[in-house]
RNA sequence: GCGCAUGUGGCGUAAUUGGUAGCCGCGCCAGACUUAGGAUCUGGUGGAGUGAUCCGUGGGGGUUCGAGUCCCUCCAUGCGCACCA
């Protein structure tokens, strides 16, 4: 009886799905355990070999999981909406709805073809008018919410509407320090709360709300008639055609992220993430701590009294040689003097005119022009020009700073460039060639903290300027809100009604707001999305109007693991018993690309909903892995140019070629199939081919897994060939989880023998059934025992390769032991159930069980069969090996030392010199040294 | 430039705590069975040397009885950020 997969495997599949064996309750007596997977946009292309390396893991971590006893969650669904779908149908004039549904269709024909074990009747689709009815609804959520900084929590908008009936906003300050009242100032009375009408009202509380609508910069692509996402600008152009891109400001629907930057910081300590991953996090918030202070400003027009800049390092104070404000800010035209008016327009109009392009591609350029004004040193009175310049950002900070030509590199290239005296604080420690942004050098020239280091100067600052008050501590990010509109059809409408240009949001029940049926997916042109062409929708009547946006992918990426809980609730989104039942994901796997967007949006999403009240726990992830990405193994031909003779790798240098990449499928190696390439494409029907030794050699390259380099492997292929079981355990073997690999096919031969190998361990192609039921001997025993105990603690700590290892050892002593015996291979079948289910399943019935190996119980390392009562020790001389001896486990340093005195191979090395110590370590080795 | 991660046989990798470096697999070599082998099985396989032995975890240095593992330094590769004050 021979190891037939494909039957096997296919068998198993439907009878797993005819008896629901992947159906997962919500009520459960058993421990919960959420093991979650990515879920994917479901692509054209399909899956590639790269994608299911991170599906195969949590599988056999979740299989394992059940096996132990727990009620796992393990469900997937696709991030059905997205760009490419509507770029799709501009190009071939299919709805994304239709294009959507039949690539969905492709994937799970993919995935099922591998056996996962998904609970698919909690599936969803981000596209569902069921799902983003949800996403809407939670979009409601946020913008009838706000951020009370007192409690660094989120807020309904009536507490804060209550709040200004009470005072005012005097001890809520707008979030947006940089937002005006149009009566001028920040700060509002009761009173006057009570005398706005409901345009200022709305007005306000929008400078409130986590969910709001302002006018924002954004990424506008005229050649394209849309805005871009920032991931869809590549250095300062459109991702595609490559169009120039500039910043425009448009009414966007943004969510106040900023106020939950320190609160997504801290929320890190407490999650299982890999160190690069919180790291990246980490410095997209991009948290820094300092000072704001404010410098009186002497102009000719005396218009402005004092500019406030925000400094890292309040210690380099004494050596201020130059302000420089960014040309966007509102003070330039203030305080510019007569004389340098000519300038200073010049430089805007400079300024003006550069795309983002070229701000990007000539970073290092140096470029600024002196405004005719002086700050003054609050500390030594020195007058300080202030300049303006581009490389000084509007957004961050103050907008201005003060610049230390002798700490910072780009404040010393300016100062050089533009002749500014520079001003040495740090004595030896700066050169004169190049700035030192150290913090170690004691300070010199710098008033009453000369002498000081400047580490400890930066505290004694700042506490100074609080006592002058004239400016304060002071923490910025670096983060940005995040804008949340998108010019596009395909995604979630926004749920709001405008009226007199003011948004309300929908009434819940009317939810969900549903894409109107439309089949023109152009941009409007206007800098509307193309929403905007369905103009019965957009006008309800003549006094309002929907939004013509739509929301970004994040949105319903950004709380899909809350559906997976109760996916068909049309009452709640989740009921929140299902919520405190399943609680946190415990185990998420996907890829690194995700590490800002995604994660920072569902983390958000979490907070606040944790915040309102509708979850009890406050991030969603408590242990993330990024797997690997399985790059590509490209194959390359060499046309000789202008012919089509294709020389060979090998002799390629000889003559003028261009490098062709070639299908890696008819490739066998580097070797290529010349007939097979011959009918590849109709142009290459006439090769001629320059051959080393009677073959053509290719030449490779590991590149990234793509359509383009002809180097896709589609796991259906490797799954006929091998069987899905061989597949799994193949991706597993590859290496650790984490780390990048190339996919190459050689090695799955062994893992293939592997199971053709146990499987004789059961059955003979010749002999037929060798099982027996036997009782197994101590030896058998702990063949078994250390197999469990090492794949046991392997699949716990993520390290399926060598756990995959640990089977091939297991199986090949067992087959040394000529083992055939029920009783230890039962249990071996069970440890095998996560990575190979289908094989495990089928040898299980065979042997005679009824129920499925699903539901069995995980086998349990027994210590009696484990323990030794002797090792064979490494006996080393200075450290190094010399010799082995067997020693009882509980000798004594003394027997130790007598024993291995004795021993006439130490004998000889010690060539009769007296030892001086011999080291002696239980269980590990022993030592002589001399 | 800054931050993070990673460097081990011909290749993918292993070595959980400082304790026998190279498990397992690929490839390669030899053999068995065979009409045949790109099937299957068995044995061998880090390098040098006939050998005893010596050398070996990116390079150099250090700590230690003992270092792939810890520390310093340099180099290479990958990822992230990049005028962020």
């Amino acid at each position: 009886m021979e190891y037939n997969f494909r039957e096997i495997e296919k068998k198993w599949q439907q009878l797993w799905t005819d008896s629901k064996a992947y159906a997962v309750s919500n009520d459960s007596t058993k421990p919960k355990c959420y093991v979650l997977d990515m879920f994917p946009y479901p692509s054209g292309a399909g899956l590639h070999v790269g994608h299911p390396l991170g599906y195969i893991s949590s599988d056999i971590y979740a299989r394992y999981k059940r096996l132990k006893g727990f009620n796992v969650l393990h469900p997937m669904g696709y991030d059905a909406f997205g760009l490419p779908a509507e770029q799709y149908a501009i190009d071939h004039g299919i709805h994304p709805a239709v294009s959507t549904a039949a690539n969905i269709k492709t994937f799970r024909k993919q995935l099922d073809n591998i056996g996962f074990c998904y609970d698919w009747s909690r599936e969803v689709q981000t596209c569902d008018p069921k799902y983003y009815r949800w996403t809407q609804w939670i979009f409601l959520q946020l913008f009838d919410s706000w951020f009370n900084r007192k409690t660094q929590k989120a807020q309904r908008i009536h507490d804060l509407i209550a709040i200004f009936e009470q005072e005012g906003n005097r001890n809520h300050p707008f979030p947006n320090n940089k937002y005006e009242l149009p009566s001028g100032g920040q700060s509002f009375s009761a009173g006057e709360w009570g005398k706005y009408d409901e345009q200022q009202r709305q007005d306000i509380l929008m400078q409130y709300r986590l969910a709001y609508l302002a006018y924002t910069d954004v990424n506008w692509c005229e050649a394209l008639g849309t805005v871009l996402a920032n991931d869809e600008v590549i250095n300062g152009v459109s991702y595609r055609g490559g169009y120039p891109v500039i910043k425009k400001k448009m009414r966007q629907w943004s969510l106040r992220i900023t106020e939950y930057a320190e609160r997504l910081l801290k929320g890190l300590e407490e999650v299982d993430f890999s160190d690069s991953m919180k790291e990246i996090q980490r410095n997209w918030i991009g948290k820094s701590y300092g000072a704001e202070i404010r410098f009186e400003v002497k102009s000719e027009k005396n218009m402005v009294q004092e500019m406030v800049v925000f400094t890292t390092r309040p210690d380099t104070i004494f050596g201020v040689d130059f302000m420089v404000v960014a040309p966007e800010h509102e003070m330039v035209l203030a305080i510019t003097s007569a004389a340098q008016q000519d300038e200073v327009d010049k430089y805007l109009q400079y300024v003006q005119s550069r795309s983002e392009v070229e701000r990007m591609a000539e970073v290092k350029k140096i470029t600024g022009c002196f405004t005719g004004a002086y700050a003054v040193n609050p500390f030594d009175g020195r007058e300080i020009p202030i300049w303006i310049s581009e490389y000084v950002l509007a957004g961050y900070g103050t907008g201005a700073i003060m610049a230390v030509p002798c700490g910072d590199e780009r404040d010393f290239k300016f100062a050089q460039f533009f002749n500014i005296p520079i001003t040495n604080i740090i004595g030896p420690a700066y050169n004169g060639k190049e700035a030192n942004a150290t913090k170690d050098a004691i300070l010199e020239n710098s008033g009453f903290i000369n002498g000081m280091v400047m580490r400890d100067a930066i505290e004694v600052v700042v506490n100074k300027v609080e006592e002058l008050g004239i400016g304060r501590k002071q923490v910025n990010y670096k983060m940005r809100d995040a804008g949340w509109s998108r010019q596009r059809y395909w995604g979630e409408p926004f749920p709001v009604i405008f009226r007199n240009d003011i948004p309300y949001a929908m009434d819940v029940k009317d939810l969900p707001l549903e894409l109107p049926a439309s089949d023109d997916f152009r941009p409007s042109g206007t800098g509307e999305g193309p929403l905007a062409n369905v103009s019965a929708w957009v006008h309800i009547d003549d006094h309002e109007k929907r939004d013509t946006n739509t929301m970004p992918t994040h949105a319903g990426a950004a709380w899909y693991f809350l559906r997976y809980m109760d996916p068909h609730n049309d009452k709640v989104f989740a009921d929140r018993k299902a919520l405190d039942y399943w609680g946190q994901v415990d185990v998420y796997i996907g890829g690194a690309e995700h590490a800002v967007a995604h994660l920072l949006y569902s983390r958000l999403w979490v907070k606040i909903l944790h915040d309102l009240g509708y979850l009890n726990f406050d991030e969603p992830f408590k242990k993330l892995i990024n797997q690997g990405k399985i790059t590509g193994d490209s194959r390359f031909v060499y046309r000789v140019r202008n012919t089509n003779q294709f020389v060979s790798a090998g002799l390629k240098d000889q003559y003028e070629t261009d490098e062709l990449h070639v299908d890696v499928n008819i490739v066998d190696g580097v070797e290529l199939d010349t007939e097979a390439f011959k009918k590849w494409k109709p142009d290459f029907a006439h090769a001629e081919f320059i051959l080393e030794n009677g073959k053509y050699i290719c030449g490779s390259a590991i590149e990234k897994m793509s359509k383009s380099y002809f180097n896709v492997i589609n796991p259906d292929q490797v799954v006929e060939k091998y069987g899905a079981d061989t597949f799994r355990m193949y991706e597993m073997f590859l290496g650790p989880l984490e780390a990048s690999k190339p996919w190459d096919i050689k090695g799955i031969e062994g893992v293939h023998r592997f199971l053709k190998k146990m499987w004789r361990l059961f059955y003979d192609e010749t002999k037929g059934q060798v099982w027996n039921t036997q009782k197994a001997t101590d030896a058998e025993f702990k063949v078994l025992h250390r197999a469990i105990r090492k794949i046991e603690e392997d699949t716990e700590r993520f390290s399926f390769n060598t756990a995959v290892s640990a089977f091939m050892v297991c199986v090949n002593e067992l087959t040394d032991l000529k083992c055939n015996k029920k009783e230890i291979l039962e249990k071996l079948l069970i440890l095998l159930t996560p990575y190979a289910p289908h094989v495990s399943e089928e040898l299980w019935h065979l042997i005679g069980n009824t129920g499925s190996i699903l539901d069995a119980a995980y086998p349990v390392a027994e210590e009696k069969y484990l323990v030794e009562t002797s090792k064979e020790y490494p006996i080393s001389i200075n450290g190094k090996v010399r010799t082995q001896l067997n020693i009882n486990l509980d000798a004594s340093q003394q027997d130790v030392e007598q024993l291995v005195l004795a021993n006439e191979v130490v004998q000889k090395w010690l060539e009769s010199r007296p030892h001086k110590k011999i080291i002696y370590v239980k269980g590990k080795m022993v030592n002589v040294v001399v």
